[in-house]
DNA sequence: ATCCAGGTCTGTT
DNA sequence: AACAGACATGGA
């Protein structure tokens, strides 16, 4: 067991309630369960007190880098804040995310899935994908199952994935998780790209255009100032800051760009969470 | 029943 | 380059 100190920065319901993590299980007040690196571990939150259910060796391996502990999230609130009150309202609500560091093919995967899908729907899929394919992990707790391997769902044929209700996103799993087995989306490579690059070479899988893109390179390369515009943000923005007029996703990116100051990834983070919650510009 | 969901693709102007 | 429709599925 491990135990940590945490600021206001850190709150694990909200970490995982912000709609960037699909394989979490919410078991009592502040207790949850994550799945990630093929592994289950229990997190129990009290106040400024976090425990984690694995060993000090783990935590410093995996969880430091998965929970982005070391970015300094006060000092960007402090920034963020100053911007404008609906920033600054959406985060005093929403303090406690964090944009964790997810596994890139998992990401890909399940934000192919996320299109035109409300986040219930998304997590019944992801985990229906994984209690097909993945394997089954017993621990203390019961049993899991992992995300599967590209390796093992390259042999899934676009007719199997239909039969998983995935509807016409079939196609594009079956283009994504070819182009990973084929080195030709190679995550290592897109690590080193600059964001612009690494878009375009995401981009290529069919089925992936730029906000799942975006998401990807949020949710599990860290890079936090991308913005991932989808309807809710889309909403919050013209809602916000274009006075609810209609608008292009082209004019709400480049202003997003310059107006968040390279955190646009968080600030979105911060306002689509908010707005969400609050059913904003619905 | 009709509309909508953390969108993207294809075909038309 | 900009804009509509189509696309599976399930919940409200």
């Amino acid at each position: 067991m491990v135990e940590i100190v945490v600021d206001d920065s850190f709150l694990i319901s909200q970490i995982l309630e912000c709609g960037q993590s699909f394989r979490y299980k919410h078991i009592e007040n502040n207790i949850y369960d994550i799945i990630a690196f093929e592994k289950r571990i229990r997190i129990n939150q009290v106040g400024k007190h976090v425990y984690m259910d694995c060993s000090n060796e783990e935590y410093n391996r995996l969880w430091v880098r998965y929970f982005d502990m070391d970015r300094d999230y006060e000092q960007i609130q402090s920034v963020l804040v100053k911007i404008d009150p609906v920033l600054k309202k959406a985060i005093t609500e929403k303090k406690g995310l964090r944009i964790l560091r997810q596994a890139p093919f998992e990401m890909l995967l399940t934000f192919i899935l996320s299109q035109n899908k409300a986040i219930p729907q998304i997590k019944v899929l992801v985990e229906r994908l994984c209690e097909t394919y993945g394997h089954m992990v017993l621990d203390h707790y019961g049993s899991y199952y992992t995300f599967p391997t590209a390796e093992v769902l390259a042999e899934v044929s676009v007719e199997a994935w239909r039969k998983l209700k995935v509807g016409f996103r079939a196609p594009y799993l079956y283009d994504a998780i070819q182009k990973v087995v084929e080195g030709v989306i190679d995550f290592a490579t897109i690590e080193e790209m600059d964001d612009n690059m690494a878009r375009d070479k995401l981009m290529e899988i069919n089925g992936v255009g730029q906000k799942v893109a975006d998401c990807i390179l949020l949710f599990a390369f860290g890079r936090v100032e991308v913005f991932p515009l989808d309807i809710w943000v889309r909403r919050m923005m013209t809602h916000a800051y274009f006075n609810d007029q209609m608008i292009t996703d082209q004019i709400i990116l480049e202003f997003a760009d310059r107006y968040f100051k390279g955190l646009g990834g968080l600030a979105q983070q911060y306002l689509f969470y908010y707005g969400r919650d609050h059913q904003i510009g619905k």
